[in-house]
DNA sequence: CGTGTTATTGAAGTGTATCAAATTGCGTGG
DNA sequence: CCACGCAATTTGATACACTTCAATAACACG
């Protein structure tokens, strides 16, 4: 039953490729409460590829025709700045979707989505997606509140970005990323890809960091050894 | 015909109260697209109020119960970063809708609504509008979609806050205001709690700006004398 | 095993915030 | 309608946090 497609760098569907009832029952998850025979319809529509580290599942620009969601692994999505300083604006993992504010703002993609790791992702054709919510209300009330969550969020960063120095935001991004995103071996120029300034002052401020004992660096490592001073910086301080 | 509230300083309901059916009809209006008889029942669940300026419509921190539609006139949404630093987050005048983001998180405001002038604004409850989204799948699209446009727009804030430069934020700041809103009479200050700067230096950079031509300044009114410059600072520039 | 990316350290420059003080202008109340 | 008071504007001086550029070292990946 697998299919390799040799023009496409990406490996195609398997036989026991991965059902949305899987999914669903991840924590917060879109679909976790829609009734099996949708879930069912989702899993005859959509499309399941695996990706590889670095390989990218749609391009900054490119025009969506559908969602799409992270079974396993983790994606993040980027952008670069006017000076082609790199942005990471979210990451998604295992549950979470991906390509949807385009769709509905109907607009091409804001970023690039990247594998992070070996990854697999369903992409859920347009038409299916929106007759669904058309279908159940209560999916469109429960991606109003997933938007909403996100603007709410997007807002808070965009505000600490000029109110916060490079410091604070550096102790906010490690603590966000490691609680959410434990194992996942963030590099000093995602970190700072994440918290808006450079490599250069991540690394400062890191071994900073490690002077005043709030973090162990083993290699390229990061342990927490602080948590409350790194709070401290992070919601306010001079 | 007029009441008013000593109690309460805004001026309460009139006979002659605003019509969904006329506000439907400004452009890109959440409701437009809704039949007649939805529009009565809105019309006839919401209460209409006449803000003063400087009024605030509801506090940071307050919890939503409905969403405001803003019938006449301008209203602001601010917040206050850590630093004691003030940000404007949304302008919205007659036909927009403000606090709807809040309600669909299920959060608390996360700014303050400012009316900038006299404005009529009415609220919906929260009830009847949930229960239109839920009856008309369209209505639930079309937030979405403006939704989204409006996570797509705050994204590209953020990115743009740690990219570009205070000129190049001034720069656009300017454009923006006096294309969307030409008629308010942004002050300095305003101005530098949209572009995420200080009062000072949108004061010297805008004296920066009469020098080079790019713009004329007469009293604090400020006129656009050469918009392509402008708009290259703004998209880039050194 | 090589090659390109990431990490690391150093030095230098500067864009902006910050603080202070004087002036203007607007809104409010008398 | 005028006068008052407070907020916004304006200008100057200062400081420093951060970026930028550069060059080497260490690592990861094919």
């Amino acid at each position: 039953m697998a299919q390799i497609d040799p023009k496409n760098s990406t490996v195609c569907v398997r036989h026991n490729e991965p059902q949305c009832k899987n999914c669903s029952k991840k924590s917060n998850n879109l679909f976790s409460h829609l009734p099996q025979e949708a879930l069912k319809h989702i899993d005859e529509s959509k499309i399941t590829k695996t990706y590889k580290k670095n390989e990218t599942l749609f391009l900054s620009g490119d025009h969506p025709n559908g969602i799409y969601c992270v079974s396993s692994g983790t994606v993040k999505l980027e952008t670069e700045g006017a000076r082609g300083h790199g942005h990471i604006l979210r990451v998604v993992q295992g549950g979470g979707v991906l390509g949807y504010r385009s769709l509905f703002a109907d607009e091409p993609y804001q970023g690039t989505a990247i594998a992070m790791e070996e990854s697999t992702v369903c992409h859920i054709p347009k038409t299916t997606f929106l007759s669904l919510i058309k279908k159940f209300p209560e999916l469109a009330l429960k991606i109003l509140a997933y938007i909403s969550k996100e603007l709410g969020a997007a807002k808070g960063r965009m505000i600490k970005m000029t109110d916060q120095s490079a410091i604070e935001r550096i102790a906010e991004s490690i603590l966000f990323l490691k609680d959410n995103f434990e194992y996942e071996p963030w590099t000093r120029k995602e970190i700072s890809e994440w918290a808006g300034t450079t490599p250069e002052t991540v690394m400062r401020t890191l071994a900073n960091f490690e002077d005043q004992g709030f973090i162990i660096q083993i290699g390229r490592k990061i342990q927490i050894a602080n948590r409350k001073a790194l709070l401290e910086l992070a919601n306010l301080e001079h």
